[in-house]
Order: structure tokens, then C-alpha cells, then sequence
DNA sequence: GTAGTCCTTCCAGTAACTGGAAGCTCAAGG
DNA sequence: CCTTGAGCTTCCAGTTACTGGAAGGACTAC
């Protein structure tokens, strides 16, 4: 397979994926020709990479994950405390989206939005009100 | 006032407030020993531009949003439209964590987290179930 | 043979800082 | 006057995870 191939299968553009091969997450063979030549293994390690990815994963984290899925020998725990741990960082970061948008969406509201300079938005930016 | 009063008070630390004026956010004067001689003005700007971060404008956002401060002739609509134009960048972002904790919650639900390979987790990124 | 697509590598840029090194300035103490 | 320590300066490099683009080789079809 080369790259425009896996590219489609993965879902992942072919940038990435030699970026993935650049930072060690796949050793994909080459042909005669120079060109990459995936196997189906490597296409299976993207996917699982790119579903990582997609949860929110970071690069280490893939790469741990990878090792553990590859190592029979793994004890699931590890992957569960990976797991619960990103699970709360997406947790705070919720938190802290939430809590802008409830900020902004209130100064968004107290706005008028029309041609006049006058702008509750700015002015709290200005100097809040002491909560 | 040198940085480390302005740091403190702005709550922003000196390397960020050095990134703020090579980046042009701000100007401040030069005493004649060279360090950089803030006034009020300057701390003013730091902290709309800190709360203005704080909401998760990025850097550009901020910028504009000074210039609108700055311009008496704005119109309110403007900055209302970058505001709601932020916020649903922040819904969207929201939705997609939400999404991700709502997939790997149940993952981690489902995996004991014990001394035994088998991990729902890893099974799930190296074939997802059609759902 | 040539047009067009796909592949290669390499370099640079993104966002918003952050860390660290080398070196100057300043205030206080002896 | 000298030293010590804190605070200031600049500059360079690194972070995350790609992405864009240039220059050029390879392959396919006509």
C-alpha cells in the first residue's frame, strides 16, 4: 500500500501519518522506489493511533498505549489510570470552558450590538465588577 | 514601575509581559538603565488583555479588542460579534470534549483495572464496535 | 514524450508562551 | 569599596501536533 491508500483507509492525511513515521509510532517499509510500503499492521496501528487521537490522547500517550496494546504482558490498570487520568483533565477543561462561556455569554446578553461605542463587554474587560 | 511590580499586579508573569510587547500588545517607555518603565496605562492594557485571555480570546482577538477599547468611535456591534463568534467557538469545543468523556467514561467503566491484559480499553481503539 | 498525479525530502510556520544561559544593574550589609 | 543576591536585560531553543509549500523523482495513460 502507499501512502495516498492508507491515507483513505485511516482517515488520517498523508502528512500526518509520515509525521508518524518521522516521530517513531510506525516503521513502515520502503519499496524499490523509495516509496513507503505500509502492511496491513501499520494500517491497523494508524486507526488505532487515529481513534486514540480522536478521544484526545495526546502523541505519549498514543505511543504508551500502542506499547501496552502491543504487550501481552500488560496489566489493564495501567491502561485504566491512563485513562481515568485524561479523563480528568477533559473534566477540567470542560469545567473551564463552561465557566467561560457562562461569563461571556452574560456580557454577550448585556450588550446591544449596535452602531453605539457604549459596550458592557469592553468594559468589564476594563475592570470587572467585584463579583 | 519595572516588570516584577507590573507581573504582580497584573497577575501575568515578566517572560509573558516581555511576549506582549515583541509581539506589539505593548509599548512601554525604557528607563536609562534599560529596564522597561511601565505606567499605569501600560498595567491596564495587561490586565484586559489577561481577562480578555482568561475568556479565552486568543492573542489576535485581543488585540482587536484593545483596538476597539481604544477607538471611541467603535460600535458595540463589533465587539459583540467577535464575543458571539468566541462563544460558539467555546460550544463547539465543549460539545467534542463532552463527546470524548462520554466515550471514554463508559471505557473506563468497562475495564476491572486489574493485573490482566484484557482491556476493553485497547480492544476498542484497535476495533471500535460498529455502534 | 508528455501531462498529470503521486510520491519523496526538507524547510518553515502555527499559538502562546516557557525555560535557561549569559550578562548588566541595583540595593543592602560589612 | 566590595560582595552578594535579587531583579533586570537579551537571545536561543523547546513545547504540541501538525500543516503548507517548494523542488524534484516515479508512475500511469495517452
Amino acid at each position: 500500500m502507499n501512502i495516498g491508500e492508507v491515507a483513505k483507509r485511516s482517515n488520517l492525511p498523508p502528512k500526518t501519518i509520515r509525521y508518524y513515521e518521522e516521530i517513531g509510532l510506525i516503521q513502515p517499509l520502503r519499496s524499490g522506489n523509495g516509496y513507503r510500503a505500509f502492511q496491513e499492521a501499520d494500517l491497523h496501528k494508524l486507526a488505532f493511533i487515529g481513534r486514540a487521537r480522536a478521544l484526545g490522547f495526546s502523541i505519549e500517550d498514543c505511543r504508551m498505549l500502542l506499547h501496552l496494546y502491543e504487550d501481552s504482558n500488560r496489566e489493564s490498570a495501567q491502561v485504566k489510570k491512563m485513562a481515568r487520568s485524561h479523563l480528568q483533565q477533559i473534566e477540567e477543561k470542560i469545567a473551564q470552558l463552561q465557566s467561560m462561556h457562562s461569563t461571556l455569554s452574560t456580557l454577550v446578553a448585556s450588550c446591544h450590538g449596535d452602531g453605539r461605542p457604549d459596550c458592557p463587554i469592553l468594559e468589564d474587560l476594563a475592570e470587572p465588577p467585584m463579583a
